[in-house]
RNA sequence: GUGAGCGUAGCUCAAUGGUUAGAGCACUGGACUGUGGCUCCAGCGGUUGUGGGUUCGAGUCCCAUCGCUCACC
């Protein structure tokens, strides 16, 4: 893997990401693809809708079929048929949030399976074992995701474990390999042990930088703090990238402040549960208004949803829970998403980011719906 | 035709004769940040089939009537 940064403003920077797969334009968005698929889309329908890259989850795919198992069967980009990069997680956030009673020990994590319960232990080498055996482009050094809220003092335990677990990581995977390790940096809402734990990791070496523990619960000023006090300071020549993150508003902050790459279930599970983006702001498809709505989605949208289907059409399919409604509704948001973000990365090498975020701000804070039924009323 | 049972929210059903008749689903609105297609929050919705009667008080007891279901002719 390589990376160069091409333009800046500001602390926001324009790069790209070659790998052996294919080149990733930063800032990029990575769709979340749990259990080896972007629920409900074919890996043709993610591509078109933009993708470049897509992540991967280390913790269900150890579970079910096993890493063993996709490395027998040549890697999970041929297992799954995805012909880009693949980004792993290394299931620390998992164990954290899905699996019931974790033991964190200084070795690793002791937990059941959220499937069957079954008991299980990952630890830096185990983590490291799994993502060799799937594959991936980029994998992710093991971290404890620290919990918010967290006292000072646990939060400054779980960094010096997460530091630990990252060495050991490094140890095992050594620089070089053709799977690039990126380091995790944690802290919780602390921006002194922020920049301790970035320090530290750094000072391991890896191959790009991520920020995990963020958008856990605490308030978004917060996050916005640490976001700012982190970005401008990583290390320019590699990668930085903003687990987990999200809502277009924090990835405004995050690319102001310099990150460049974000993974988030807010679009595919949105489009699911029915919440869908667009150029005009976010809308809910159930609602009622759009009952005889022949118009698209988001008008200024090409994706096939929005070249294809009416509003009105894609409330019957969500409410009748139709699986075409998942299926259109995650192309749509991916689409839009992935195209954000180009038109994000646009302005970055035009010098025009303030203005892109300063316009976008004011969309996404926008209520599409209320503007709509206004516009009805007087017409 | 005879007998029995049942009529309560859009649907399926609760509610010793005793506060303002409730629940689930549906519907309406909202939430969702390194994913369990889940889940959660809030709201709308009633002349208790109809008409009488008994009672301090009736969804509940009595009479009539209408409707539905089942059984038997």
């Amino acid at each position: 893997m390589k990376f160069s940064v091409i333009a800046s403003d500001g602390n926001s920077r324009a790069g790209i990401i070659e790998t052996e797969r294919g080149l990733v334009l930063t800032p990029q968005f990575m769709p979340v693809g749990t259990l080896g698929t972007v629920k409900s889309v074919s890996p043709e329908e993610l591509g078109n809708a933009g993708a470049e890259v897509m992540l991967c989850n280390t913790y269900h795919l150890y579970l079910r079929p096993g890493h063993e198992t996709i490395r027998r069967l040549g890697g999970v980009q041929k297992f799954i048929s995805w012909p880009g990069p693949v980004l792993t997680d290394s299931g620390g956030f998992q164990v954290y949030s899905l699996s019931r009673l974790r033991n964190i020990t200084p070795d690793g994590v002791e937990f059941r399976s959220h499937l069957d319960g079954s008991l299980h232990f990952i630890g830096p080498e185990k983590a490291m074992e799994i993502q060799q055996a799937l594959g991936a482009d980029i994998i992710m050094a093991f971290d404890e995701c620290t919990p918010y809220p967290s006292t000072y003092d646990y939060a400054l335990n779980s960094l010096r474990l997460t530091t630990e677990w990252a060495k050991r990581c490094r140890a095992v995977h050594p620089e070089g390999s053709s799977q690039a390790l990126f380091g995790i940096f944690q802290g919780s809402i602390y921006r002194d042990l922020r920049l301790k734990s970035l320090e530290e990791i750094v000072g391991t070496g890896f191959d790009g930088y991520a920020a995990g523990g963020l958008s856990v619960g605490e308030p978004k000023e917060l996050m916005y703090e640490i976001i700012h006090a982190t970005g401008p300071v990583m290390p320019a020549v590699k990668p930085r990238y903003l687990m987990g993150i999200g809502d277009l508003l924090d990835v405004l902050e995050a690319v102001e402040a310099g990150y460049d790459i974000f993974d988030c279930v807010m679009p595919t599970r949105n489009a699911r549960n029915g919440t869908l983006f667009t150029s005009t702001g976010r809308i809910s498809i159930k609602r009622a208004g759009f009952k005889e709505d022949p118009s698209p989605l988001d008008p200024e949208c090409s994706c096939y949803t929005c070249r294809n289907f009416s509003r009105a059409y894609l409330r019957h399919l969500y409410l009748s829970r139709e699986i075409l409604s998942m299926r259109l509704n995650t192309i749509h948001n991916l689409s839009f998403y992935i195209r954000f973000f180009r038109l994000m990365r646009d302005s970055i090498i035009r010098g025009e980011f303030t203005e892109f975020k300063r316009k976008w701000r004011e969309t996404l804070e926008r209520n599409f719906v209320t503007l709509h039924s206004r516009t009805l009323r007087t017409s």
